[in-house]
DNA sequence: GTCGATTGTCTTGACATCGAGAGATCCCTC
DNA sequence: GAGGGATCTCTCGATGTCAAGACAATCGAC
């Protein structure tokens, strides 16, 4: 089936013959499939009224096991945004009622973020619900190849994950 | 090597062994390159002074070829940006000299944007770098790997380009 | 021709994010 | 134990985006 990237990279030969297009086969592709995939999130999420970035931060407490709470910082480093933001997040999150801020016992400049009750309970409808979605995206590939898809993905975002940056 | 992907899937693994949670092996890792290239992508045009939606739009026109035209409803459907969005954009590159508004000769209701000429140089020159970056990203790959990954993210995000949506 | 529905673009208000920097606390060296 | 740099969180202003709706022009049915 073409895509329209497929469009998109055709437009580039005819216009600019001179240049290699061919890294846009893949790179373009990853940046259109996410955008596709942030829409149908925020579908999927609607349904248990959250929003993908409250979703994310609730997950990542979640991940964390019990008793389900991180430091504002560990909650940076995981979710990918400036400290601003994560502030902003906890705060809209804390009205709510799904996660909680502590002191941190052992750091006076610290805080602890915990999940809620109720907070745990969302996370882990809302991680239902995803997997739902995503698995029926992958209906198109056999388990073999959605297992060489992610290793061959796994080779480009592990340099960005290991170093730094 | 491993990536953070494969942190997290042990994570829920070990929080959540009742869920497959397999989906997240390949869709997380499109959503976090996606993240990681948008970055690059934001520094390799830093160079020639272009932010990426600058970029997106450029190039669409660029794209078109002669003599680089298209309604904002055309560069919509292209940047999958809403109609607010693009009239914003449309503005802040007519105010740098890099675009222009033109009336639509067939449709008075309409509007056509054309790139100028340093426009069009512009967006020559930023696509030459973002080449040449997405090719340093993919050196991780073979050329046959390359292929393989470009196949298999055809056949997901083919079914987003063709059932509009 | 005329009316109603549709199309194409722009306007407005709300909102989430970023970047830079402030303030408080911690840690290491002397 | 005192000083200076590093770390942690929060504040603030600017910005880009979205969603909903306004307005004008077009198209189709009668």
């Amino acid at each position: 089936m073409e895509d329209e990237v497929d469009r998109l990279v055709a437009a580039w030969r005819r216009e600019r013959p001179d240049l290699d297009v061919e890294p846009l086969e893949v790179l373009s592709r990853v940046s259109r499939l996410a955008r596709h995939l942030d829409r149908a999130r925020r579908l999927a999420f609607a349904e248990h009224h959250l929003e993908p970035w409250e979703f994310d931060v609730l997950t990542a407490l979640r991940r964390a096991g019990t008793p389900y709470q991180l430091s504002p910082g560990q909650l940076l480093t995981q979710t990918l945004v400036t400290s601003g933001t994560m502030t902003n997040r906890i705060d809209r999150l804390t009205k709510k009622g799904l996660v909680e801020r502590l002191p941190d016992p052992n750091d006076r400049r610290g805080v602890l973020v915990r999940l809620t009750d109720e907070g745990r309970d969302r996370a882990d409808q809302a991680l239902a619900g995803l997997l739902d979605q995503e698995r029926a995206i992958l209906a198109e590939l056999s388990r073999t190849q959605r297992g060489e898809l992610a290793g061959l993905l796994r080779r480009l975002t592990g340099p960005f994950d290991n170093i730094p940056g």
